[in-house]
DNA sequence: CGTGTGCTTGGTAACGATAACAACCGGTCC
DNA sequence: GGACCGGTTGTTATCGTTACCAAGCACACG
């Protein structure tokens, strides 16, 4: 009882018996057990879980700083998992984490499978903040990037230029990537224009296939004169193709040469590629930083909303020629 | 005690039994608490805790993707946290992390600061993995990058093409940095050469400040005609300040246009660079996965070698033209 | 001198889970 | 019939911590 006192501060305990403990502790190299701790009622474990669909993407290890920035702020730690867009495995790293005693759980949903295990009731009482993606009927805070705006934005400036055919390089499957098409086709029936399905390819995970998707386009009859990539390994893939055609001496005559690019997402080098490229470019950092105020809102005293609130965050069209 | 033992297998229960407890579970959103859990002797907490320099460092989240995915293979759960290459937060994460009982530690040492927190018997018998950095004095397992021989390859490839005026952009204060610089000059040094210190720039920490000390570089009188960084940070300024020279048509004649560059890391996209470019490739995700590797080999039954391992990983040098 | 006050210290119980043990059941065997 | 066995269920004690209470002490006050 007396260790646990002059642990927690030393109020009441005599000077001496303060560095008698003191000097125990060091010698002995005890360390208080958080997990007993914890366990006592009224007691937080200081602990906030997070689920990632991939660590490695440098967009979301951006974003679990700005998670784990806000966290640290607030003396948590952060519990991280990679569910690798399964949501088995996600399911799984929620129970584990919510036996853990998670405080809060900050989850990029994964874009397969079910989400009935990110319920509300399922999660017994620890509140949620869903990044990046929404999920359907689930009813919890959310923060989102301004996709359909990003995606309108950049279509509508490229409509703006004169461009009437114009690519969509992207995917159909994940939620930003539904949303970003949403966005460019928005942009073209505001003009009462229709974007042409036969200059949109969906399914392109890397480099090589948005390359490969976009030396198709550059090879129809009637080619695309823009492109508009929903994010930055199609645009760096769309980038490869046009330059390689360019070398190659384009058939179609010149005006596959100077085929105009905008697309999500910013990337090493974007300033410095040599097409005509605006992007939409977002803060990951702040995407996680605003998930995790979100969270920590839910945490604290102040009375509570009762209805899940969505955040989207804003996104700037830049030019880099 | 019943529903305990349902939940670990339901030996010796009734099945009638199992189902109602089942039921039980899904309608009260009961979870086990992992805490209560572990503090019975012989448990184990199934945490392991990582610190990390930087998060958000594309190289390091590779790096946490590693440890990740072998820590999930092992059936345990990663607590990270981010020392922000200061020793002191370094400290009390270990502290942190020791108090919630991890059974390990992997850490990338910071390189400011007193290191006696790493220090075995200060760690209470948790095993502890140094990686991608070793530390003096610290006699714990560690896995590093063969930073020497990469820098000296890379060099010594610069040089035999013939470079003699060969700039080095990167650090000194940090253990990578200091190996790295050493193989620099080892390179020069096995053909009787002495690096110039005027191409010599230390400190860089970001892009813009390794582009400036490029730009600054290819303005002296006497330019270099080659470069090697140290890090992926250097390499892309370095690039910049190449581009932006060549482009506002460099006053020092052609020679600034085609400064072959060589640098520690690759980076996305690196393929696409519009220089001559190689890179001292290595798998960070391969660096995460040996660290937690060496760690769970500690952890497990076989019989232990005392004295502490260190492992360098190999690099190779790709030409990316 | 008795009582009250404040400081210091230690005893007890409780958090949730589970090994170890005890108790009870029905069935089998001698 | 009684001993024994295996399957099932419940009781107890323990892990490390700390809120709460009690006890002891020195001191001040009436």
């Amino acid at each position: 009882m007396t260790v646990s006192r002059v642990l927690s501060g030393g109020k009441n305990v005599r000077l001496e018996v303060q560095e008698r403990v003191a000097r125990a502790v060091e010698t002995l190299g005890y360390h208080r057990n958080e997990n007993a701790r914890s366990l006592r009622p009224g007691h937080r474990s200081g602990l906030v879980g997070v689920t990632i669909t991939n660590i490695a993407n440098p967009y979301y290890a951006e974003m679990l700083r700005g998670v784990e920035e806000i966290a640290s702020s607030h003396g948590r730690r952060i519990l991280v998992g990679n569910s690798n867009e399964d949501a088995d495995l996600e399911k799984q790293l929620v129970a584990d984490f919510i036996g853990r005693r998670v405080e809060g759980l900050i989850v990029v949903p994964s874009s397969a499978g079910d989400a009935a295990h990110l319920q509300p009731e399922r999660l017994g009482g620890v509140p949620l903040v869903l990044a990046s993606r929404a999920v359907a009927d689930v009813a919890a805070d959310t923060v989102l990037i301004d996709d359909v705006e990003g995606a309108r934005g950049a279509t509508a400036a490229l409509l703006a230029e004169g461009h009437r055919r114009i690519a969509y390089l992207g995917q159909r499957s994940v939620f930003t990537g539904r949303r970003r098409l949403e966005g460019f086709t928005l942009a073209h029936e505001a003009l009462d224009l229709r974007p042409d399905d036969e200059l949109i390819r969906v399914g392109q995970q890397d480099v090589g296939s948005a390359e490969q998707a976009m030396t198709e386009l550059l090879e129809l009859a009637d080619p695309p004169t823009a492109v508009f990539s929903a994010n930055n390994r199609n645009t760096v893939g769309a980038i490869r193709a046009i330059v390689a055609r360019r070398r190659s001496g384009g058939s179609a005559g010149t005006s596959s040469l100077d085929i105009r690019v905008a697309g999500f997402d910013s990337f090493d080098f974007a300033d410095i590629a040599p097409v005509r490229l605006s992007v939409v470019d977002h803060d990951a950092g702040d995407l996680g930083r605003r998930a995790a105020a979100m969270l920590f809102d839910r945490l604290g005293d102040a009375p509570q909303p009762l209805d899940a609130r969505t955040l989207e965050l804003p996104v700037t069209l830049r030019d880099l020629f």
